[in-house]
DNA sequence: ACAAAAGTGTTTCACATACACCCATGC
DNA sequence: GCATGGGTGTATGTGAAACACTTTTGT
């Protein structure tokens, strides 16, 4: 990449896209027993980003979120949630990140106040496939324990997502979006304890959860792992959609 | 005023606010058992507005939120929450509320697109005192079941606001900030029914209030109405604010 | 005295929690 | 066989809901 490059591009920016709003998404996924965020590093540096920009004039915010996303991971179907915007005058640690970062990001290129819209993403990570644009070189999943170092604030809002997650997570079946379509009690039990932060008890779990009627049991077990094949179940989608349009 | 002061008003907005963002304050009270909303009448219309206006550079979202609202109702201390961002490309009934307003209030000194946070306020409405301003001739409350034509999508934003509330006031003590200093459980009975929109059980609410321990009985009663003289209750402001505070 | 509201107590039920038990499977 | 996790059943406690009873005060 040029500076010309860079150069029109910050020219068409400026032209199609609204001046000092951006959309930033806290795309979550469930990896390996733990909840992961995506995050984007910055070429030819070590500092990471949420995955966002600047909201172009013809789209609304839901659309730039999802356009955002889509870029990224190649799904045409995902799960956003606008949880709060964020708009203080000093974003954290601006200065002493961008004092880090080497050409041809200078400070010339950042908006002297930006406001972000936060939108939180439940993805499938099995089925995302990961693009890089000319500003980014790499994207991965990061433990919500172990966030790198980042720009702006955006340790605080993926933090402010977390939160939001949590608060939703008890009243809707949002783990629909996370697990693969067949699982196992156990599987969604340790994808709620991951979320809500808390051991729950086997057996009550697995009631109340059975009880709601929003899962079907597959006529086959799960096979391969040690000890008793548990039965496999998944979501009934008419349930799941309205339980989730109901809510507000 | 002139055109001369719009316009100077309108350079000088251009230099210290952002461009495209606003804030718009849903600001709630609890008048003659209704819950009502603060609306301004747009100067020579019958276009009714919330308050709000663009975000300064130099200032938070929330302070421009509680800026527009100080400088209306007088107010040194209001209970602010943001709820939404509202960001539709075409906000609802833009052309045809434009097309009804008088000059000088012309399409031009409206922004093509704009991103509007709202925040919702609880007030009480006792110690209010309004201001006009350039633009308007009318402040007023506006029962929520009658609101009157409004610009943009105000009376969508309006809606959300009420929704967040609800869902809000069965966690929090927000009655606080809509009643006098000195009640009765029968006023706050009332005030709960209003805004959850449904009527509770009289013994029922009595002990479920005065479990958590967050009012403190007053020796001193209702007087001049009819039948037994109720008990006044205030709220303990060390726990009210424990409890607000706790809470995401 | 009576009506209406305020304060208090009691019963019932739903649901979450805790825990006990048996089953199935891989080692 | 046995350790481990899976599936089901049972006892207990807490809090909401429904309702009964008593007290107070203006008319």
């Amino acid at each position: 990449m040029t500076q010309d490059d860079l150069n029109n591009q910050l020219k068409w920016l400026f032209e199609n896209a609204m001046s000092g709003i951006s959309v930033d998404c806290v795309a979550f996924a469930y990896q390996e027993e733990r909840l992961k965020v995506l995050c984007l590093r910055y070429r030819n540096t070590d500092i990471w980003s949420l995955p966002g920009g600047l909201v172009f004039k013809h789209e609304s915010l839901h659309q730039s979120a999802f356009r955002t996303l889509q870029e990224r991971t190649g799904l045409d179907s995902i799960y956003l949630k606008q949880f709060q915007t964020f708009g203080e005058v000093e974003r954290a640690n601006i200065k002493e990140v961008m004092s880090r970062l080497v050409p041809p990001f200078a400070m010339e290129y950042f908006p002297n106040r930006s406001i972000s819209v936060g939108y939180y993403a439940l993805v499938n990570h099995r089925e995302v496939i990961f693009t890089q644009d000319i500003l980014t070189d790499l994207t991965a999943w990061h433990d919500i324990e172990e966030l790198p170092a980042m720009i702006f604030d955006h340790v605080q809002i993926i933090n402010t997502a977390v939160k939001s997650l949590k608060a939703q997570f008890d009243h809707l079946p949002l783990s629909y979006h996370l697990l693969p379509k067949k699982f196992t009690i156990g599987e969604l039990q340790k994808l709620h304890e991951e979320v809500l932060g808390e051991k729950l008890e086997r057996s009550n779990f697995q009631k109340k959860i059975l009880s709601t009627a929003i899962l079907e049991r597959i006529d086959e077990r799960k096979i391969g792992g040690a000890y008793k094949s548990p039965y496999l179940y998944r979501f009934k989608r008419e349930k799941y959609e309205a339980w989730v349009n109901q809510v507000f």
